[in-house]
DNA sequence: CTGAAAGCGCTAACAC
DNA sequence: GTGTTAGCGCTTTCAG
């Protein structure tokens, strides 16, 4: 059913209906009452694809991200929601896997139903995947550094100062072996988080010793393999930093299934997750403020699809990501318990 | 950019840009190449709406959900999206907080955009809500049952049998008085936990006791909260259910601050959450087969699109949720741990 | 305040 | 294999 019958059945003419629907006002409000209660009586709804033939916005963005099972970037995501409903838009999800190949089909698929805008968390492209989506002139937003971000519109956090942090104040407690856990999946993230890593040994005259930089799977378990590895090795440390808080409560269980104590062998997440308060120790970790990121993302990825102005000097907005000391990591003194 | 420019520069027809990209096959193989280089060359991207106009498939399904932070929901929206790709459909994702209304406005919003179909996560709509998506021809799949699911496409889980079955394990092991914590955004799922539960405890001749039911929000906090709220009660319960794994890592931290152990107060969740390994102690739950839930729903939502038969008599799919026997219930003999 | 008519960019008969 | 032409359902001038 389209227009046409009901203007016919309304008996007035199309651009009468169309009015309705577009301009109310301008419309008498009897000829206005009459058209609306054809409709309701025809169950009649606009044809999409002929209303947006002429404008081609869509008031679709896509959200890329590796993994929809990542709480922290699911928080992101709920945060990139908030704002696209105020603007009228919905959000197309998409997992990649952290597969550049992946990720690039996913592009390739939202530009052709013309979606307004993108969304990449922790995205895998390489610069020349990044200009293909500029020739298309769609409209981007990366969440998270990368190897191709330089210059590009960005929201991040400091993966690397924080992580900074964290290590050091494992130094300061006196730890003398501290191991890293990366997730296998190599992200710039994790290069990032290594780096911080490094750098807090290299300060604190820390030797960095290759045989205590374990990669795992972003998983429970893989924390938990690589911890027990850890455990096992002649390099026993006494201290992990974990790259994810998934991988960090494996970490846990594997030093307490080896009836070790955080005070043997103290541990660090990253992410901040909930759920962090309850394992036993409660973990330590590393809070990134994944909401306030999917906000500020969501922000500005419209204020580029909205920008008529012209001005397009990129942007790059960084949020602190901050220790949360809690007890995995054995500390007595500075305790601030957090719920 | 339209079809029109590539056809002038390349020098060859409108219709020829088409089929270069409807149907390829049918080009003369010189001529698509050179059709190919131009659009390349103009860097074209055809207009979906005029594409689509003439058909109306969107390739776009609609998946709303109470809320994207509910693991369990998220591995059955990955669940639906692997289906969904097979079809290459891409999926738009929408959290409702469990309110009516703004599951209503997604829905309409949604329709407007001409998606092919719907999937409805622990909906809280109406017969009469759904009547409206009916009469709009829009196919649809409810996940749970829900107060107006009666005669519809659904897949579902045991909640009720599931529960009755977790609340007599606490019976069998000797609990005597067992509480049940349930989420305050009351949904169709938790009344069939409950009535699970109250017939569990008749069946074991155990007092059903109203102080002992209690509601809480669906947080870590809310568990912790209200399961201190029981310990501090004057029917101090040996055995807690709740009905959610979250609320239940809540639980298990209530009872830990209060020196209390697993003999004393036994926990069983609901979902099967993977964290539930690593809190201590481990997580008795029920495991609810969330992600092959999704691939039903999905697949059930693709026939339905798909069903040019006239075929239209409607399906619901239970796949079974089952107990996972671990530590936070007390249990000594019986113990298969997994993980 | 209302209507006629010319597109929007593409697909699909139908001719050649 | 290729081109001509008539729509798809709506919006938008431009008249009235």
């Amino acid at each position: 059913m389209n227009i046409k019958e009901v203007a016919e059945r309304a008996g007035v003419s199309i651009t009468t209906i169309s009015r309705v629907l577009n301009a109310p006002e301008k419309v008498n409000v009897k000829t206005k009452e009459k058209v609306l209660a054809t409709m309701e009586e025809m169950n009649y709804t606009p044809n999409w694809f002929a209303r947006n033939l002429q404008h081609s916005r869509t008031n679709l963005i896509g959200v890329i991200l590796p993994d929809n099972l990542q709480q922290s970037n699911m928080e992101l995501a709920k945060g990139i929601e908030k704002i696209a409903l105020q603007k009228e838009c919905n959000i197309i999800l998409c997992n990649t896997g952290y597969d550049r190949h992946i990720e690039n089909e996913h592009i390739q698929r939202l530009i052709e139903r013309s979606i307004d805008g993108l969304i990449l968390i922790s995205s895998t492209l390489t610069k020349e995947d990044l200009d293909i989506i500029k020739d298309k002139a769609v409209p981007f937003v990366l969440v998270e550094k990368t190897a191709a971000s330089k210059g590009e519109n960005i929201v991040y956090t400091n993966n690397d100062t924080a992580t900074y942090e964290a290590v050091s104040y494992l130094a300061e407690m006196g730890r003398k072996t501290i191991a890293i856990i990366t997730p296998l999946k190599n992200s710039f993230t994790n290069e990032e988080k290594l780096r911080g890593y490094r750098e807090a040994l290299k300060d604190w005259k820390l030797e960095i010793d290759k045989e205590i930089i374990l990669k795992a799977e972003d998983t429970l378990e893989g924390g938990f393999a690589a911890t027990n590895k850890l455990i096992n090795s002649d390099k026993k440390p006494d201290a992990i930093f974990v790259c994810t808080d998934t991988m960090a409560f494996g970490a846990i269980e594997a030093i307490r299934q080896n009836n070790l104590t955080s005070d043997e062998i103290g541990v660090i997440g990253f992410d901040g997750l909930e759920v962090g308060a309850v394992v036993e120790p409660k973990l330590t970790t590393v809070k990134r403020p994944s909401y306030r990121m999917g906000l500020t993302a969501g922000r500005m990825l419209f204020d580029l699809i909205e920008n008529e102005t012209g001005e397009d000097d990129e942007q790059a907005v960084m949020l602190q990501s901050k220790l949360l000391i809690r007890k995995s990591c054995g500390n007595r003194e500075r305790l601030r318990e957090i719920w």
